[in-house]
DNA sequence: AAATATATTGAACATTGTTCAATTAAATGT
DNA sequence: ACATTTAATTGAACAATGTTCAATATATTT
């Protein structure tokens, strides 16, 4: 058989994301299978290799959406001049998507591809975008001082936030120890010292 | 054929991890084939499943190793006193050590295990004694202080540093930035900041 | 209505981790 | 010295994986 006005190309590909992040969430990476989302979209094997390259394009995909969904919800933070409060306020979102859609999340890390594959730029970009969220927060810090240094503090503070999101979803914090915890102290601590370092300059 | 006194089990079981780590630093964790480490080591596939329950274990053996290894080189560092000085140090030899140890570094966050399969405790213990190291260092800045407080503030450091060799190691930093340089940011900064809040309190 | 184009299928393939009865060599007993 | 026991080693066999592609069935166009 060979429908062709079931479904669009376009629909298609969303049915059979919309499938894979189904099964991620529940079963993590490890349990994705091909098959398994032919079967969930009520198509064959085969139409799936006619929507993607390949598995690790699928996953490609599928991860890329988890970056947009999460650039999403922390850009619809409202920032109020504060940085530490606005700072917070960005991380608390940023903690509240990746302990809500975990397996998905570590999805995200948890996939490679073979050697020599490099990452696609449209992926790179939706990496880079996340980091310039932080940069608007920070620049209160530094009036009128140039845009490479905040982008620099805005890096640190980034992939820290990243690091303590990434221990905790891998259940290595101690008991009464969250990632919230430790962001409170990163923000709360990093701003104060970013600030002593001002009054040293002036 | 059976060959009794070729090799003790422990020599087979060094062996085989000895090919896993090799095969792993340059195809990556994704490369690794229980075939291929039989086959390096002069065995059949048969002799690794008795050495190993299983392929997840074979791995976290070696990402075990991995983990000692790490250890190690960043416990010889030698602690002056000087909190900044020291943490310094320390960062700098656990990116020496994640730089020079790539795709092994990857493998340990890569690798997971199946739904419901939990992480063994020798392996978990492995993770708590790193983040140890950090807080031997940080003492000196909370003199008489309890040890909860500077375990807290140790942790916020080292899940930083995991961050940032992570994305490093992912190449995901703009042309200029390395881990180092976020590095000495985020340790000059905090210590500064750890200070200042001290004097608040007096 | 015939011809063309293409979406869809599913059998086939190489490779994977895993199992286990058969085999062979060492260790032990007589 | 030989027979028996023990266990390390083998490799064929299995189910499941990602991937391919000639055959097929349905739209679209002529």
């Amino acid at each position: 058989m060979a429908r062709r006005s079931d479904h669009t190309r376009e629909e298609l590909t969303r049915m059979a994301l919309d499938a894979a992040h189904a099964i991620t969430a529940d079963e993590g990476l490890r349990g994705l299978r091909a098959r398994q989302i032919a079967r969930d979209i009520g198509y064959t094997i085969g139409t799936l290799y006619n929507l993607f390259e390949d598995f690790d394009d699928l996953i490609l995909h599928m991860n890329g959406e988890t970056l947009d969904a999460l650039y999403r919800t922390c850009s619809e933070v409202e920032l109020k001049g504060d940085p530490t409060e606005d700072l917070e306020a960005l991380a608390d979102r940023y903690l509240e998507f990746t302990r809500g859609h975990q397996q998905q999340w570590s999805a995200v890390f948890e996939h490679t591809l073979p050697r020599g594959r490099a990452v696609p730029d449209w992926y790179s970009e939706k990496v880079a975008k996340l980091m310039e969220l932080e940069a608007r927060a920070l620049a209160p810090l530094f009036p009128g001082g140039n845009p490479d240094r905040i982008a620099h503090h805005a890096r640190v503070l980034w992939t820290s936030l990243f690091g303590m999101a990434l221990v905790e979803s891998a259940e290595r914090l101690p008991e009464g120890e969250t990632a919230r915890s430790l962001v409170r102290s990163l923000i709360g601590t990093y701003v104060a010292g970013l600030k002593d370092n001002r009054k040293g300059e002036l």
